[in-house]
DNA sequence: CGTCTATTTGAATGTACTCAAAAGCGGTGG
DNA sequence: CCACCGCTTTTGAGTACATTCAAATAGACG
């Protein structure tokens, strides 16, 4: 087994138990996606075929706002999901672009073995239940931070939390995720120097 | 049976085929909560007890901002679910408030029983799988708005969205959703009548 | 009717933005 | 090796949007 699948392995083993072969049967529906820097898994108006899960690399997930700027909603890493879950769950055209920071791998599942395995094993109804309500924590809480704190507060709590992921970005990005322009990110760093 | 129960089963049915008995097991470990108009289903501090199904009225799930003012995260009205669902699920100590802006009536459940659902009916895994799904895709969906729309335009969408709800809601509620002053909402209001 | 709360309006303020320009930094090719 | 190019970061000036504060008006409820 690869590297790649055994790191999707642990991420299962770390939720639930599963059985050997229902590990492989999980597994068999994965497949290893490479992208390039600057590649895109997922373009706006396109329908999402694959939801995928990072072994290696650095991604970024945004939309663009009204001005064509982009607004990143999250950057995921290593061991993180990334997918446009409403488009992927539907199958209807994506709002969002998903695209490589750093040559990345990914582990790829389309949407029909996804639903093949919710049918075949039981235990990934509740592998995905508490997945999704772990990220939905997680979401809820960057949105709390959005609607309570300042720009100048959520830069020095995302640079604490993510500290891995704050030095592999640049200021045009951590500005595109606070959600301030880079000129006033620049400011708000030498405030804080 | 009571109206209540009857809309709750309703919910269920909406999303998956249960047995009868499935159904009993279920709504058996649901009871009903009323509550007044101002009355707290949960307060920043204290450990939450119950997550909730709201059959009738209209709540405000919110936090405090650091100058104390209340900022919310949603408004939910009859059929829809809320709890603070980090707190809960870890019962830790909340970090949110929720609170009725009209008289009430809530099905409840514990965190215990919720286990031991469960445990012993293996569609719950997928029912709240699918329910969370999409409750996370619309909190998506809301933050993707704040991030790329105006507060003008927040506005808009909201009550053409949801005008059963925003129809009996205050500017100062409103206001305190979109993440605007009351005042400023009260001019947003006038550039678009 | 009177009181309390909600809404509107205006003036002054402040926060963050845009635009423009300069400085820094890294990589590439001559 | 260094000169140049592209990209990032910093800085400043002027501006726009939204806020705070204060006061007047309107509405709702007992």
């Amino acid at each position: 087994m690869t590297s790649a699948f055994k790191q999707l392995r642990e991420q299962f083993d770390k939720h639930l138990e599963f059985s050997e072969t229902e590990l492989e049967k999980i597994l068999a529906c994965f497949h290893v996606k490479h992208l390039r820097k600057k590649d895109f898994f997922l373009e706006a108006g396109k329908t999402p075929r694959y939801e995928a899960f990072i072994t290696k690399g650095l991604v970024k997930q945004y939309v663009l706002d009204l001005d064509g700027k982009e607004r990143t909603i999250y950057f995921a890493v290593e061991d993180w999901w990334v997918s446009d879950i409403n488009a992927f769950l539907n199958q209807q055209p994506a709002t969002m672009y998903i695209r490589a920071l750093e040559d990345s791998e990914l582990l790829v599942i389309s949407k029909s073995d996804k639903l093949k395995l919710y049918k075949e094993v039981p235990l990934m109804d509740r592998l995905f239940r508490v997945m999704t309500q772990k990220s939905h924590a997680a979401l809820q809480e960057r949105m709390i931070d959005n609607l309570t704190k300042t720009a100048d507060q959520r830069y020095l709590d995302y640079i604490t939390k993510y500290p891995h992921i704050a030095s592999r970005l640049n200021n045009l990005q951590i500005a595109s995720y606070l959600g301030v322009s880079h000129e006033f990110l620049s400011k708000i760093k030498k405030r804080h120097m």
